[in-house]
DNA sequence: GCATATTGTTAGCATACCTAACCAATGTCA
DNA sequence: TGACATTGGTTAGGTATGCTAACAATATGC
């Protein structure tokens, strides 16, 4: 059996970009963007870090998050602290306006994507869980 | 069994804005990103469109998609022609050189994306192939 | 014929990505 | 100890991509 891992590339492309593009309006409506948002969950969710860890965790260049971060700075939902161990460096944090807003972000996600994803069976759940489980992992190969 | 919709839902979200981005750096060797490519894939693999037609196929506004198509027709990709039926409307279709390039966009996918997708067992693969497919049932839904 | 709807383009704005350049702090080695 | 290399982060400049608003041309329906 040949399998058209070309067809499959595409699809991923063009569903996570449609994707994306749904998300991106409902994150319109709390006033932040797909990428700060996924910056902001990192820091809320996990712990808090230096900016290239962060940069690397998301996967840009340290240019980019320095942006990100400034526009969360600006939005008051983290904060930039001076690292104890390194003063090139700094501490990044989420605000409690951040988490709040985290779990208001969540909230309505439920009333859009999840909403979406309770129409499915569980094994079309289960199917999308190991498609995140699996496209995780190659992220770090 | 309590499903978490809420982690489902932001894992998507996270592993597609990684995909993504992994995908634009790729992209960017054949001078192109991720909006163009599956724009143009629309009119390679489906059929030439009007402009309006193919906003909606990828989920975004007029304005934005004459953008794009213009970013194609300066590339050579793609041609822009009236219609025979519409005056105000124009049909947009690929060229032989955005027909190629999809060929060779898929040969470039092999050696980044494919490649990696090679390192999964069918199982895994047809998980994936599984999860564009609901994905893309829930785009019309 | 005229009011309204449709189609597509452009302007303006914001976000998000990169590379290049730069500076300060830290680490390494003779 | 000091010269040099590396690290960490910021800013500038540029491009792409998303939106809304405004507009002109065309099509539709009364």
């Amino acid at each position: 059996m040949t399998i058209d891992y070309d067809n499959l590339a595409s699809g991923l492309n063009s569903t996570a970009i449609h994707l994306l593009r749904r998300l991106r309006l409902q994150d319109a409506r709390l006033g932040i963007g797909p990428a700060r948002l996924s910056a902001l969950s990192v820091l809320v969710f996990r712990a808090p870090c230096s900016l290239g860890q962060l940069a690397e965790a998301e996967q840009v260049t340290s240019a980019t998050m320095s942006k990100i971060v400034s526009g969360l700075v600006q939005s008051g939902l983290v904060k930039r602290q001076q690292s104890a161990e390194d003063a090139r460096a700094v501490r990044i944090s989420a605000t409690r306006k951040g988490r709040t807003l985290m779990k208001r972000g969540q909230r309505a996600r439920i009333l859009d994507l999840s909403a979406r994803l309770e129409n499915l069976d569980p094994t079309e759940i289960s199917c999308l869980q190991g498609a995140v489980a699996i496209l995780r992992s190659m992220e770090t190969t």
